[in-house]
DNA sequence: GCATTATTTTAATCTTGATTAGAATTTTTG
DNA sequence: CAAAAATTCTAATCAAGATTAAAATAATGC
C-alpha cells in the first residue's frame, strides 16, 4: 500500500508526528506536552517516537523548521509572482495565512527557539532572518516602484509577520474563522501600505 | 530604608522576581529558563523564590497576569480618554506598545497559558478575552462614529493585538529601536483603520 | 513460507530541575 | 541591645517525564 508516489512510509509517518506534535504545542504548550501527549493522538507508545527523532529538543526543532520553511516557500512564491512590490507583500501575506489556517495542518508557534541546541537554534534564526529580510526587500521595492507609501520597512515586516505568527494563538481550525481570515488579514495588512495619491 | 512609599521589601522583590522571570522565559524560552536561571539574575539562591512565589507554575501565572493587567490598563485609560473612536485606537495602540518596549520593563510573552493549572489559565484567558473585547468595541465604536473604515472587528482586532504581542520577540531593549517602535507601530498598524474619505 | 528488515511495545532506568526542611543570617521592633 | 520577624541559604529529597534496551510484532523481499 503505496502512501505517496515516493514518500516512504518512514517520512509519511514523521511527518504525522510533526503535524501531532506542532498541534500540542500550539494547544496544551511546550511544557504542557509530553511525547506521550503526542503519541497518544497517533495511536503510538511515547518509545515509538524515538524511531524517527532522536529526542524531544530535535522534535522540536523539525516543527520549527517546518514551520520556517513554510513561511519561506510562501515569501518565495510571492517574490517570483513578478507583480509589483505591493502585489508581492499582498501575495505572500496571502500565501502565508493560507497555511496558517489550511490544511498544512497545525503549524508551530515558535516559542521555545531560545531553548534549542546552539546548532538548531541558528538554523531557525537563519531561516527567519532570510524570511523577514526577503519581506522587507519586497516593501523597499514597493516603495521604490511607487505602489507602497513610504515607511519604516523594518517595522512594518515586523508588525505585519508578527499579526500572522500570532494567528496559532487565536485559531483553532474552525473552518468557518478559517474563511474569515483569508478573506479579511492580507487586505487587513496591505491597507496601510497603499500609496493614495501618485 | 523605605523602599517606596507604602509598597513593601516583599512586594518590591515579588516584583523585581516577576520581572527577571520575564526577561529569562523572553530570552532563554520557557523550558530553558529554571529557578535558578532566575534567582541568579537577582543574586540569589533558587530556594529563596518560594518566599515569594509558591512554585514555577505561580511565577508564571503572575507574570501573565501582570502582562496581561498592563495590557488591559493600557486599553482603559484609552477608552478614558474620551477621543472617538480612531483616537482610542491609536492611543490604545500607543499606550500599550509604550509599555512592551520602556521602562515596564520586559512583558513576559504569553506562550505556556495552556500548561497553567485550571484556575490560574481561566483567569488570564478572562483578562485577555476582556482586553480583546474593549478593543473590538472600541473599533465598532470608531465605524459607528464615522472615525474608522468598516471592517470586520475582530479579525483587525486580531492582526493588531497579534503585531503587539510578538514585539518582545525581536524587541531586545535596544533603547533607539524603543524610540522606532513607538514612533512608527501605532502609525503603521492604525493607517489602514482611517476612513478614506467622509 | 522463510529470512530479513522495519516498526512498535514493554519495562525499566536516568536526568534534570523543582521542591522542601531546617539552619543561618539579616532586618525590624521595642 | 535583645527578641521577634523576615529573608535567604545549604543540603537533601522528589517527581515527572525523557530516554534506553531488549523483546515482540508487522511488513517485505525472495
Amino acid at each position: 500500500m503505496a502512501i505517496a508516489a515516493d514518500a516512504t512510509r518512514f517520512q509519511f509517518q514523521r511527518d504525522r508526528i510533526l503535524r501531532a506534535a506542532a498541534a500540542c504545542f500550539n494547544q496544551k504548550g511546550y511544557s504542557g506536552t509530553s511525547l506521550k501527549d503526542v503519541a497518544r493522538q497517533l495511536g503510538l507508545t511515547d518509545a515509538a517516537l524515538y524511531y524517527y527523532v532522536k529526542n524531544k529538543e530535535e522534535l522540536v526543532y523539525q516543527c520549527y523548521l517546518r514551520a520556517a520553511e513554510l513561511g519561506r516557500r510562501a515569501m518565495e512564491r510571492a517574490r517570483e509572482s513578478g507583480g509589483n512590490g505591493f502585489e508581492q507583500a499582498f501575495l505572500y501575506i496571502r500565501n502565508h495565512v493560507e497555511i496558517m489556517v489550511g490544511d498544512a495542518g497545525p503549524v508551530a508557534i515558535m516559542s521555545e527557539v531560545p531553548s534549542l541546541k546552539p546548532a538548531h537554534r541558528n538554523e531557525i534564526l537563519s531561516v527567519s532572518r532570510r524570511h523577514s529580510l526577503g519581506f522587507e526587500q519586497v516593501l523597499s521595492n514597493g516603495i521604490r516602484d511607487g505602489s507602497i507609501a513610504d515607511c519604516d520597512v523594518r517595522m512594518t515586516g515586523n508588525a505585519i509577520m508578527g499579526a500572522i505568527n500570532w494567528i496559532p494563538k487565536w485559531f483553532h481550525g474552525d473552518p468557518a474563522v478559517a474563511m474569515q481570515v483569508l478573506e479579511t488579514f492580507p487586505d487587513v495588512l496591505t491597507r496601510g501600505l497603499r500609496k493614495v495619491s501618485g
